[in-house]
DNA sequence: TGTAAACCTTGTAGCAACTACAGCTTCAAG
DNA sequence: CTTGAAGCTGTAGTTGCTACAAGGTTTACA
């Protein structure tokens, strides 16, 4: 259609939506990005639509969704004229997670504070931070942190 | 010293302190765990010292803190005389990421929320969150939500 | 036109913290 | 003494990239 086609060298379009070539090429192989066109030389070459389609899976991925979540958001975006409710369960799904996400994390801010407050700073022998982990007894909460909690 | 030395097997230490004989194994090889005794057919067995130390560490597991840390935090442990400065250094520093990881994810929460209710319910075209998606603009904050958030 | 810097290519390995096999051996109960 | 559960090692998979190594291409400038 246009004279301006396929001229973004992947450097370019990572540097666009704010990421690496490197994942680039990684969002080309688990396909979440089509094939890119190349140059004799065998180098990738990418369009505005290519921009689109990246900055679109970075957002997502800043919103926390999962690849397979965005492939779906993705596949859904492209057929315009189906109703949405899919795109809505699947963000819904993604809020229930980061709630409860939120709510572990509160809890178990509450914890870290408590001992740490309680802790009067002599020996290791009585402090109260080794206590607290020696001995799930003395939480506020029973089993409410369990699973996976791994921070950024 | 005692009679009763080492007479428990992997899964059953595994179950006390809730976690599995492949994670203990793991713990081992890393180097969290002592090598265990072992029986003349080379299975292993544990004494309640084993016990006690792997509950530490799946404690601190389940505060969130990271292997590395919980590596330190054992050491520290095993050093009762020691003042307790570095542990309430690395207690600290944890909190501080568990803040600033709840900070982000209630941010990201409203996000949600609000591209969510306004949502309309009719066709992938119009629907919010796909633009809200599509385009950073439309967030509430600019670039607060950036960087590692998956969820557990 | 030559050349050098900056960029690109593929393939592979690494990160965290496990988890899940496969293929075999050992243990404990009856 | 048999049987079935549990244990052994070693390797590969998970998620979402990131970081090389060892080369090839492009581009800018002299």
């Amino acid at each position: 259609m246009s004279m301006i086609g396929q001229s973004i060298s992947i450097g370019e379009l990572a540097r666009r939506a704010d990421c690496k070539p490197e994942t680039v090429r990684y969002y080309e192989r688990i396909g979440l990005l089509r094939d890119a066109t190349r140059t004799g030389g065998g180098q990738r070459r990418y369009g505005d639509d290519a921009v689109r389609r990246l900055t679109f899976i970075r957002h997502a991925r800043d919103f926390g969704f999962s690849v397979e979540s965005v492939r779906e958001l993705l596949a859904m975006s492209d057929q315009p004229d189906m109703p949405c409710q899919e795109v809505d369960a699947i963000a819904t799904h993604h809020l229930k997670k980061v709630e409860s996400r939120l709510q572990r994390l509160s809890i178990l801010r509450e914890e870290l504070q408590r001992m740490i407050t309680q802790c009067a700073g002599g020996k290791v022998e009585s402090c109260r931070i080794i206590e607290v982990i020696s001995d799930h007894q003395l939480c506020i909460t029973e089993k409410s942190h369990g699973g996976a909690l791994d921070l950024g």
